[in-house]
DNA sequence: TGTACATCAGTGAACGCGCGTTCACTGATGTAC
DNA sequence: TGTACATCAGTGAACGCGCGTTCACTGATGTAC
């Protein structure tokens, strides 16, 4: 169903996804339209059902790029600590500023609801699963405790709690919180989650 | 701007905030329907917009019924626990379940989204902020290191973390989790969250 | 080199639908005299 | 007790709009002979 992905820098298909990214990036999800994105692409409206199935078809593809950002950032990061505490450490303030930094596109990549049926596909839901990866390691290191399968869920834990604390706070719908305090917070969070010897389990 | 809350059980507010909340829980925040919540509570289209400013206000008023049952359950739940740490647990235990029993009335409190320039009326937003009151109590025995400005912060974090792990492991977007591991990794969150003197920060 | 034909990305007007909100109107209830 | 009038919750047809998706058509490009 999903066709091989052209080489070309300027087919269609590309210059759709960048369009859609910007809009995404300034608007929000709810502010991507067919016709707006259409023109800013250059292309006809039907021409999007030509490159893609559909608007979410789309955003999957904006959505995949925003991962393949955050799991780059995190290679990067990864290299940069000594242990794996630091590490853990360095993942998290990699996972703040990027969600700081790119607000509405990390907000899209959870605010995207499938219709009932519809599930993501394979080449989508990879690249979520390569970014827990990338926090198993680490925390293999400071849990040994914990068997591999443990060590999945914990990871997705983390992350799902990092993720709570970055979205509540960044939100700002209820008493917003100053965003330097966030950092802070995170750390304090991740430390104490991954502190292996007296953590609860 | 706010009426005040007429007493009848009957009146229709009531009668349309019943049929609203019944609509959420069924078919979740974007299933209700202007046309449908006002045939379900029997009466004219037109009459919710003499009853309410308009839908949002209606599922304002919902959302406030769901933050008032969690604060009831809340209470309930402190009366449980012998000590701090222990209450920390239970409320953790409360929260998760009661997020598992009220999905969709749940998310429909965090999916809102009230357009630009518009935000929650104090009446909404008190209740929120009565909620985490009830995790500063506890969190204040625990760690009698912080001040009462850093005890609010942290009560967030730990209030987002913890939504963070049930919303992300609820909505199965990404490879589901089953429902009995949610609790024990709750658990254990909260639990390296609220240790004292070892803890970070 | 030239001609006929097939292919297919690209076009944009039109379709169709869902839905929030409005507004002129109705009719029951309460009040004044 | 009766009459005239005001009030206001409740009504539902109509408005208006936004928007995703389709589809008959165009025209450039490639292929066969």
């Amino acid at each position: 169903m999903e066709t091989q992905e052209k080489p070309g820098r300027d087919t269609l298909r590309h210059r759709l996804v960048d369009a859609a990214e910007r809009r995404i990036a300034e608007q929000g999800l709810a502010g991507l339209k067919a016709r707006q994105v259409t023109a800013d692409a250059g292309c006809a409206l039907g021409a999007l059902y030509n490159a893609f199935d559909d608007l979410d078809d789309l955003v999957l593809h904006v959505n995949a790029r925003t991962l393949d950002r955050l799991a780059a950032a995190f290679d990067d990061a990864r290299r940069g600590g000594e242990d794996a505490e630091e590490t853990m450490a360095v993942l998290a303030r990699t996972y703040v500023r990027f969600a700081l930094e790119n607000r509405m596109l990390w907000s899209a990549v959870f605010a995207l609801a499938l219709p009932e049926g519809r599930s993501a596909p394979d080449w989508y839901v990879v690249r979520y699963r390569a970014l827990i990866d990338q926090i198993v390691g680490p925390l293999a290191t400071l849990r040994p405790d914990l068997s591999p399968d443990q060590l999945q869920l914990r990871a997705r834990t983390l992350f799902a709690a990092v993720h709570g604390v970055v979205g509540l706070f960044l939100d700002a719908r209820f008493l917003a919180v100053p965003q330097d305090r966030i950092t802070p917070e995170v750390a304090a969070l991740v430390k104490a989650m991954t502190r292996g010897l007296s953590a609860a389990d």
